[in-house]
RNA sequence: GCGCCCGUAGCUCAAUGGAUAGAGUACUUGGCUUCGAACCAAGGGGUUGGGGGUUCGACUCCCUCCGGGCGCACCA
């Protein structure tokens, strides 16, 4: 990139001091800027005098700044290289992880959509990227929906039936009307000694996995390996029983361990919670990618506090196969709605899939119209910040939205098409080159949403780079008397790769028309 | 009570300690016999919650107050 090429160079000059060089405020700086003058405390003629750089073909003095400005050459490269900043890096990225047995709600699909998002962006920067998916598929959400079972007589492979079996055995446990034979049934399904039990719960989780296996491909997402809590609970109240004493100590019943707050592990009947489950799932995970380097879970930003608090345990459980590792927790912000007005077929929780659903309606009947508007939505915004989801203003599509990047793609791909069929000239435009400036930036977008593990720089970007294609598109004819200039063939050539890679980075659909 | 996060235009959101805080939306107006109008052009809209501090420079860092969210022992 140019931009490592002028750091190079001023700090051959001034040394390594913690200058930036960044893009320019607005095209009238330049294409990018340093305050490496002002840091230094040098005067900022005599060090713009001193660089030379490769690219650049104007180094303007503008006060405390100095401003670079890139040769027209350097402005379409041949290919936007994005830095591999994770080259060789084997990262697993967790999300989604749902609780089987209760409807897959509009929350479960943001982090579905970062997690897939961030796996993207990785990938693209050069790690192995190994996605996990942890549905729960026992405890007390299951209790409840078998609970809710025997009393609704509902069909287990109806997904709306076992919604209302969720909600029957929820409430009846809330209000303490049924707690004890919910509590009953969760300790019988964890031992399966309960035949008839056991095998609701089997049924009911067979047919919430096929309902979010649907999701997920629609979504655009493939896990490379899935994990459930009946594989980790055993297993990680095995790894904590060992433990006591060392990591682990008992407490009024239970097994507990003392971090920044306590939490229990084991709960008094023996047990295993989420925390223990989540010692068994690292044993799982480690043993299945024993290289990873980095460990990333996406959830709520509710459990950031616990992350903490189970990472450090796991740390000490396992000190060998943690040493150098990472592990990170992402939070995804909740999901408010402004009113109730979208239509819901169990209740008031809106389903992912009536989400999609209306959207699909408000979309002209297209489903990767709506996947793109409601990644859109939750890719915007910083990650873990909630989304406040207007059902009416996010069926309108316009503006600032998915569908808007879609159609920005769809038109360059439009022209390009009937560019195919044109005759190509050497005429070169010599205006306005608005739009080969905001392109040059994409690779250091897409780098820093990498490192940050923020895709909604790549989104914000992505909505720059449109306007500025549509309004020129508005304004510019391209294609006359069937004769296209090579430059600006090129030009279409670039925005189009760049529109639908970067698209594909958010895990944003990118259709050929709409 | 302790801890973490948030507060930017009417609304939804951007802004790597840097130049005049930007978009969309809503509202007003104009543009399709011309490459795709899910589009474009123009307009008004701000004491960045209040106050103090650090800095050449603060939406950004520190302190404090106000307002909101979340977490803090057997749910996930």
């Amino acid at each position: 990139m140019i931009r490592e090429r002028i750091e190079e160079q001023i700090r051959a000059v001034v040394g390594d001091v913690p200058f930036v060089v960044a893009r320019a405020d607005s095209v009238a700086h330049g294409d990018y800027y340093t305050n490496a003058a002002l840091v230094t405390k040098t005067d900022p003629k005599a060090l713009a005098e001193k660089l030379k750089v490769e690219g650049v073909e104007q180094i303007e003095v503008a006060g405390k700044f100095i401003n670079f400005y890139l040769s027209r050459e350097a402005l379409i490269p041949a290919e936007q290289k994005i830095p591999q900043q994770y080259a060789g890096k084997t990262i697993m990225v967790e999300y989604t992880s749902p609780n089987l047995f209760k409807p897959l709600h509009i929350g479960n699909l943001i982090g579905n959509i970062l997690g897939e998002s961030i796996a993207r962006l990785l990938e693209k920067s050069g790690a192995d990227v190994k996605r996990v998916n942890y549905p729960s598929d026992i405890g007390l959400t299951v209790a409840k929906g078998v609970w809710g079972l025997t009393q609704t007589k509902g069909d287990p492979s109806d997904i709306v039936a076992l919604g209302e079996a969720y909600k029957t055995g929820h409430a009846a446990y809330e209000d303490g009307s049924a707690k004890v034979q919910i509590d009953e049934i969760n300790t019988a399904l964890y031992e399966n000694s309960n035949p008839k039990w056991s095998e609701l719960r089997t049924e009911g989780v067979a047919t919430s996995r096929k309902h979010l296996s649907e999701l997920c491909k629609t979504l655009g997402t493939t896990f490379d390996k899935e994990f459930f809590e009946s594989e980790s609970g055993l297993l990680g109240a095995g790894i904590v029983r060992e433990s006591i004493g060392t990591v682990f100590e008992e407490s009024e019943g239970a097994v507990v361990y003392r971090g920044a707050h306590t939490r229990v592990f084991l709960n008094s009947r023996g047990l295993p919670t989420y925390e223990a489950k989540e010692v068994g799932l690292f044993d799982l995970k480690s043993k299945a990618y024993p290289d990873f380097d980095t460990s990333l879970t996406v959830t709520g930003g509710e459990q950031k506090d616990f992350f903490a608090v189970v990472f450090d345990a796991i740390k000490k459980i396992f000190p060998d196969r943690t040493a150098g590792k990472n592990l990170q927790h992402i939070s995804n912000g909740f999901l408010k709605l402004t009113n109730g007005k979208m239509s819901s077929r169990l209740g008031n929780v809106i389903t992912g899939e009536s989400l999609l659903a209306d959207l699909t309606v408000a979309a002209r009947g297209r489903e990767d119209v709506a996947v793109g508007a409601i990644k859109y939505t939750v890719l915007k915004s910083g990650s873990g910040k909630d989304i406040i989801f207007d059902p009416e203003r996010s069926l309108s599509l316009e503006g600032d939205s998915g569908p808007y990047l879609q159609y920005a793609l769809v038109r360059a791909r439009a022209l390009l098409r009937k560019a195919s069929g044109a005759t190509v000239t050497q005429f070169i435009t010599p205006q306005s080159k608005t739009l080969e400036r905001i392109l040059i930036h994409y690779p250091e977008v897409v780098e820093r949403a990498a490192r940050e593990l923020e895709p909604h720089h790549l989104t914000t970007f992505l909505t720059e780079l449109a306007a500025e294609f549509n309004s020129w598109y508005a304004a510019e004819r391209v294609i006359v008397d069937g004769t296209i200039a090579g430059y600006t063939l090129s030009l279409v050539k670039v925005v189009e790769r760049t529109l639908s890679q970067g698209l594909n980075l958010l895990g944003i659909p990118t259709p050929e028309e709409m």
